[in-house]
RNA sequence: GGAGGCGUGGUGUAGCGGCCUAACAUGCAGCCCUGUCAAGGCUGAGAUCGCGGGUUCGAAUCCCGUCGCUUCCGCCA
């Protein structure tokens, strides 16, 4: 037998012809005599009947087949009794007249459902990925995820992008993520890298005169794992030159918008995208990646706090710290053991303590009261628009400390009045991030982003007097409350490639070791060029509604980085390693070895 | 490295010191059934409760340890 037809294709209008069907068995129902069985495979699912008067043979094949099974029939296609279709099915209104059966290939009884969806024990579909994947849900998002690479592949191919692939096996790049390392057997003692990204390459290509480059790039990252981050990722990698920043965005909200409005079922919050520079993230929202969905912005109420008696207020702000509040609407009524929840929360996330009060109907509630007039607490309920029933949350401290605990507070807010819209998209650009940042360990000024962004040109004086004060023009497209991607415009000068590569307390020589490629590069006619690099699958995340990474990725690891269907990572022999000059240490001495060389 | 949650027939759950000789649903097996589609009906098999130790007259239940999964913090240029 030769399949003729999907298990998706077969209508009403197909009703008289020969058709044979291949698939697996997703349901029998056996009515004595006549048998139904529901035959599934990518495309869909179609009924076939199997009638004793119409083949005896085939019937009695039929009576053997279980969930599973790997079947061919062959049959008429007829268009079902009056009353007898099924509106769930595309192909309900025709079924298969089962004339001629076989099975290819029996199975045992799966180990879950794949025929219902229902929560299962994550461990146990890992193992039996297979059969995960055969499920609806699992399956319609590894197609969509198809379609969304298909579709920005078209997309960027007639805007006159070339895709071109970069090597997997690459340089150790000092900074940034922890690599994964593999060995090298031909140069002993050697190690090549795995690509965090294919920065160096696609700037090198930019360099060699491929002006519009994309890859639908593999990354890998030795980092601990969450729930929208796997150790191996894909990323839209981009890069064109003759460009500045605002080519870029527009570029890359014009993609990502055909891309929502084509393949997706939700509603864009804004567009154009909105966006916030970097320090109006941090003020607003308490965070570099601020779920827009919802208002909820963070107030800023030093002015207020330093008037009152409150001590801890006072510290702070003395200290340059300073004193942020939230209004949390309509949770004025939180009992003792609410608030307590929340100051647990803001203290799991690093702040000292959290003050609440509560707007009730005989005024306010809270400790400050002692400490405050009843005209502060008054004008405390302006600043944050607070209305009666409502509660405010202040946190006093340093900065970052207050950005996080009160941004994190108000995704908790956002959270418990079910402001997060999971049918809207918000997209924002998040702008003029910081340059560099200072590592105090260290005792050196690092790149915010990479040592290749540029500084903005007005900020180009402060890198000799003021380095903390200079932007870059790096860009981060955030949707959400999750980092979808993020780039820059690269530095395209040797001079001011190596007065970066000083500044974050790199010598020349460590610098021509590293980087004396790209430095080179330089010299030879580079063009101005920049990229972004979005996340494949946090967009399809994002795009279908995925609550974790892993229900996007067809073979995904666990959070310890195990691959529970093929039981990677695995112990090789000693002949392998000795293969490669490599011994392993035994756990005393690595620890040991660890402790002495911080 | 740290904090929280979960772990009970194949699967999903209930039980949270003695009524557990562990319940329910589903799946599985057998029988009946010619218009079902989460088919239906009847019958049956199937778990010493992740693992180890402890408390107790008595532990699925309490305590300690451990393993696995997961969420978060650190980490993620």
């Amino acid at each position: 037998m030769e399949r003729t037809h999907t298990c998706g294709q077969l209508r009403a209008a197909d009703a008289g012809r020969e058709a044979t069907l291949m698939g697996w068995v997703n349901r029998r129902r056996s009515l004595g005599g006549l048998i139904f069985i529901d035959l599934r495979d990518r495309e869909g699912i179609t009924q076939v009947v199997f009638n004793p008067s119409i083949s005896a043979a085939a019937h009695s094949l039929a009576e053997e087949m279980r969930p599973e099974y790997v079947v061919a029939v062959h049959g008429v296609v007829r268009l079902r009794p009056e009353g007898a279709s099924n509106a769930n099915l595309a192909t309900g209104e025709v079924e298969l007249e089962a004339t001629q059966a076989e099975v290819l290939n029996p199975a045992k009884t799966p180990p879950f459902y794949i025929n219902e969806d229902a929560e299962i024990d994550e461990p146990l579909r890992l193992r039996y990925r297979y059969l995960d994947l055969r499920r609806a849900k699992v399956k319609n998002n590894i197609l969509f995820r198809h379609r969304v690479v298909k579709y920005i592949r078209d997309w960027l191919d007639k805007r006159g992008f070339v895709e071109i692939e970069t090597p997997i096996l690459v340089k150790e790049t000092p900074g940034g993520a922890r690599e994964f390392l593999v060995p090298s057997r031909i140069q002993q003692g050697s190690f090549y890298a795995l690509p965090q990204s294919p920065q160096q390459f696609k700037q090198i290509l930019m360099v060699a005169g491929f002006d519009k480059y994309f890859q639908i790039a593999r990354c890998f990252r030795d980092e601990d794992l969450r729930a929208d981050r796997q150790p191996e990722f894909t990323q839209l990698d981009m890069e064109m030159s003759f460009v500045d920043q605002e080519n870029v965005l527009q570029i890359t909200e014009s993609l990502l918008t055909d891309l929502v409005e084509s393949l997706g079922t939700h509603r864009l919050l804004a567009k154009p995208f909105p966006r916030l520079t970097y320090d109006e993230a941090m003020a607003k929202y308490g965070s570099d990646k601020p779920d827009l969905r919802f208002g909820l912005e963070i107030v800023d109420i030093s002015d207020l706090a330093g008037a009152s008696e409150f001590k801890v207020f006072q510290a702070a702000l003395a200290t340059g710290g300073q004193v942020k509040a939230l209004r949390a609407p309509g949770l004025g009524h939180y009992s003792r053991r609410e608030l307590d929840e929340l100051v647990q929360f803001a203290q799991n996330r690093g702040a000292k303590g959290l003050m609440t009060v509560e707007l009730a109907e005989g005024g306010p509630k809270s400790p400050l009261t002692k400490f405050m007039t009843a005209g502060q607490m008054d004008r405390l309920a302006q600043l944050l628009n607070a209305q009666r029933g409502d509660l405010i949350l202040i946190v006093a401290d340093r900065p970052d400390v207050v950005a996080e605990a009160l941004g994190q507070l108000r995704l908790e807010v956002g959270r418990r009045l079910n402001f997060m819209d999971p049918n809207l998209l918000a997209f924002a650009w998040v702008l003029q991030m910081p340059l560099l940042e200072w590592n105090d360990q260290e005792g050196h000024w690092q790149s915010k982003h990479h040592q290749f962004t540029m500084p903005m040109d007005e900020d180009l004086h402060l890198l000799d007097t003021a380095p903390q004060r200079v932007r870059a023009k790096q860009y981060d497209v955030v949707c959400n409350g999750t980092e979808v991607g993020g780039g820059s415009i690269r530095i395209h000068r040797r001079e001011l490639q190596e007065k970066i590569f000083r500044l974050i307390g790199m010598s020349d020589e460590e610098a021509r070791g590293m980087f004396g490629h790209m430095l080179e590069a330089f010299e030879y006619g580079t063009p101005p060029h920049g990229g972004i690099a979005p996340g494949i699958d946090r967009l399809v995340m994002l795009l279908s509604g995925a609550e974790n990474i892993r229900e996007v990725i067809p073979f995904p690891k666990t959070q310890s980085g195990v691959d529970l269907l093929t039981g990677a990572p695995s112990p090789v022999t000693r002949r392998r390693l000795a293969d490669l000059g490599l011994t392993l240490l035994p756990e005393a001495a690595r620890t040991a070895w660890q402790s002495d060389n911080p």
